[in-house]
Parts: C-alpha cells; structure tokens; sequence
DNA sequence: CCTCAATGGTCTAACACTAGCCCAATCAAC
DNA sequence: GTTGATTGGGCTAGTGTTAGACCATTGAGG
C-alpha cells in the first residue's frame, strides 16, 4: 500500500485557488452557460463554504481573466462571457504539452474508469419512469444540438449518467474527471463524421442502461471513450 | 446538469479537521499499521501540505483519541496503536445509524462504480511481469493472513488494483471510497465461510486482470462487492 | 559516561480567511 | 420621479494557518 496515496497534500492549493478553480469548472463545463449569471455572491459564498470576501477575489480573477463580466445593482451579477475557443490542432497541443504527458494519461484512465463505472452502476438501478425521461432527454438534447452547444451539451449527457445514480460522490467524482479532460475536448476539432459516430455510440449507451445490462453498459462508454482516446492520439501524431 | 454536483463546498472543513481524518484514514486502512509509526512530523507536514503546527495539533487530537502514542528523542515518534474494534451486529447498527442511509447508499455505490472501473481499466493494461507478481503477491498475502490481519491485508489488495494501473488520481478515489466503507467492513463478523468465498472471488479477479479480460475483471468486483452489500443488509434486517 | 543526530515541543511574526456590518449602484414598480 | 428590493463593493475585528527559528528529550555509538 502506498502511503503517498493517502499521505498526500490536503489541499490543493489556497481557499482563493480552489474557488477559482471551481468556478472555472463550472463555466467551462457549461453548469452556468455563457450569458447566465452566477448565483449572487452571499449565496454562492455559502454553497460553496468559503467568505464572501474570497469568493470576490476569485470573481475578481476570472472577471480580469475575461471569464466573466460582473454588473452591480438589482438584477446585476457576475454573467459569464466565456465562450469555448476555436479548436484547432496548434491549441491541442499547447493544451497536451501544458498538461505533461503523465498528468493526461492519468486524467484519461481516471475517466475511463469513473465513467464506466457509472455507467454500469445506473444500468444496474432500477430506474423510475422520470429517470429513463431525463436520460432520454438529455440525448435528445444532444442529437439536436448546435455546434455551439454540442460539448456543454455532451458534458451535460455524461454527468446525468453519474446523477442519475443518485450518489453525490459518484456525480462529483465524473465532474471532476471530466473537467480534466475538458481543455483537450475542447481543442479537438469536430468533424460531422466524429459527431455522427459519437451519437451512435450514445444510443448504445442508453440503450444499454434503459435495458438494464451493465456490462453493454460498460462496454459501449469504454468504446465512446477509446474514441475520444485514439483521436486525440491521432491529432497529436 | 445540477449546478449543486459542481458548485458544492470546496473545503470539507478546516485544515485541522482535514488533516485528522486523512491520518485516520492512513490508520484504519492500516497503510501505517499498528506499532508503526508515522513519518516524523517535519516530513509529513511538508507530504501533506500543511503546517506542522496544524498537523501536530491533528496529532495530539488522535494521541487524546486514543490512535497514537507519541514518544519524544530520537526514534521516538507518533506510533499507532488503534487496533479495529472486535466485529459484532451492534457496532454495525451503530456505524449504520450514525452514518445515515442515504450516505451509506452513496458510499457502497461509489465504491462500486470506482473499483469495478479500475479493475476494468487494470485488464485492458498491458502489464509487464513486475507488476503481475505484485498483484500475485497481495492476493497470496491475502490467503495466508490471520483474523487479525485480515483486514488491512484485504485494503491493500483492493487497493493494490487501482494503484498498478498507474493513474494516482485513480489510486486515491479507491482509498477515499474504501475509507468511506471501512467502519462497515470492521464490523462486519467474520466468518469462515465468507473468508472462502472471498478468496474464490478475488482469485476471480486476479484471473480474469491477468488475462486481460475486462468483462470478466468487472463482473467479478461487483459480484464481489455485491456480496459485501448482501451480508451488510443481513446483518441489519 | 559523553556526544550527537533525530525527533517531538514551543514560540513569534506575518499572512490568510472569516463573520458581520454598512455603503453604493441599479432598475422594476408605482 | 420616488421607492424599495436586490445586488455588488468595502471595512474591521477576530480567528486560523504558516514559516522559521530555537529548545528539550531520547538513545545508540564511541
């Protein structure tokens, strides 16, 4: 047993950092989407634990770094101006070599493994009617969306797979993995061919889980996955 | 998607309270066994990124606790000396009652979903020789441990399989949710005959990782664990 | 018996963070 | 316009946390 692996920092970083961090998953994921604002400071400062004076000092970093644009007065707030960037095969790698090899390779596994893992553990839950229609919904969503919106929308798929299982740990756990793929996601062009292929493989996804069978579960995410995996291998070779 | 899944406390709590409950892990999952000592304060502070102000005010709350015996001088140290409570029903009610169900529920899914994920992700590795004969050897250990070692041998196995396919993120979510179960296990009795059965299942798995077989390594951890869930749900009915 | 390296024990000054309070700006409703 | 509710902006006093230095104890080895 490795004691690094639980002898390991506490902290990532400061309170300030973590918030900003946290803030920024939440706008790069797309839980709060461009033109919304975030909820105001003194409830937001209770959600997420911290003071309200370093909750302002995050909003002031990302409001500096462009992410967002805070308005004062009623019906102001701190609406999010960040729009994904133009994917390209130059920002991938920048992302890729930023990131250093092992640090990708562990976010990729770690993903593949939480994922899956939901998956199979949803298509194992008896599902109410209002379930199998969020789920179903979600697809839809998806198979309907703009280019614009496709990737908030595919995270927004994903992640309910991991809600729908109704454990907080497992729903944040994914926000998480998925966060640390997200940068690469979104330097990866998108080309009709991949869309397409990546849509048939969400139909046997929640085919699989509607039908109750983990292991298709398990395999047709590890596949969705693999994809994702190989083309990004592909864009960097 | 559920703004609560990323906007949720980004601190648990204070750094205090943080580090007690990382050492406590690191005691009961026995990676720091009884009679062992941790490593000397300055060290630990720095692995675990705190001051050693706080991390020996953690300290001194575990010695009042009862966890550690802390001697001064050279080779001196904070020596462990919780030894996991003798099993029976009661303690197990207790453990139940004072964790809630619907957290109980959250830990055995996300227990399930990340170990059957890393065993997954641990049968599609290519694994050189090095790392089968570790996984042999925590499986061996396993079968040839006493009662009173039985435990911490079965963490560190459980663990040794998300901590081979190299991914720390990976590693650390198996440690999180195993801690998250581990006062259950402690005080589930042991009996003999689920001992073997055990043993049958975790030859299951070894089998079907070293084969490469990633079907057969998940549905032999989640029969595994569902089995851990059955006894649970005996013992408390 | 002495020495000395390794370890826990203690102190201080600086910085981070919090709770609570009040101010300033905005804009819909009247 | 005026008002009032809602929101961000800013201040202060108190507590939590850190870095670094120095002290006290222990025990193996000379």
């Amino acid at each position: 047993m490795n004691p690094l692996t639980v002898l390991r920092p506490v902290r990532a970083g400061n309170a300030f950092e973590e918030t900003v961090e946290r803030l920024l998953q939440a706008i790069k994921l797309g839980v709060v989407a461009p033109g919304e604002k975030l909820p105001p400071e003194r409830e937001l400062a209770v959600q997420l634990g911290i003071s309200r004076v370093t909750l302002r000092e995050a909003i002031r970093a990302l409001q500096d770094s462009g992410f967002l644009d805070v308005r004062r007065g009623r019906y102001g707030g701190a609406f999010v101006t960040y729009v994904p960037p133009q994917p390209g095969t130059g920002a991938l790698r920048k992302v890729v070599t930023d990131m250093g090899d092992d640090d990708l390779s562990d976010a990729l596994t770690f993903r593949m493994a939480v994922e899956c893992g939901a998956a199979q553990v949803l298509a194992t839950t008896p599902l109410d009617e209002d379930r199998r229609r969020i789920l179903r919904r979600r697809l839809d969503d998806l198979n309907a969306a703009t280019p614009a919106e496709y990737r908030r929308l595919d995270t927004a798929f994903h992640l309910a797979i991991a809600e729908l299982t109704g454990s907080p740990l497992l729903a944040a756990t994914c926000a998480d993995a998925r966060l640390r793929v997200s940068d690469l996601l979104n330097a990866i062009p998108m080309l009709q061919v991949n869309i397409d292929h990546a849509a048939t493989q969400h139909e046997a996804i929640v085919a699989a889980i509607l039908s109750g069978d983990p292991e298709a579960a398990r395999r047709a995410v590890a596949e969705h996955l693999e994809g994702t995996a190989a083309l990004l291998r592909g864009f960097l070779s």
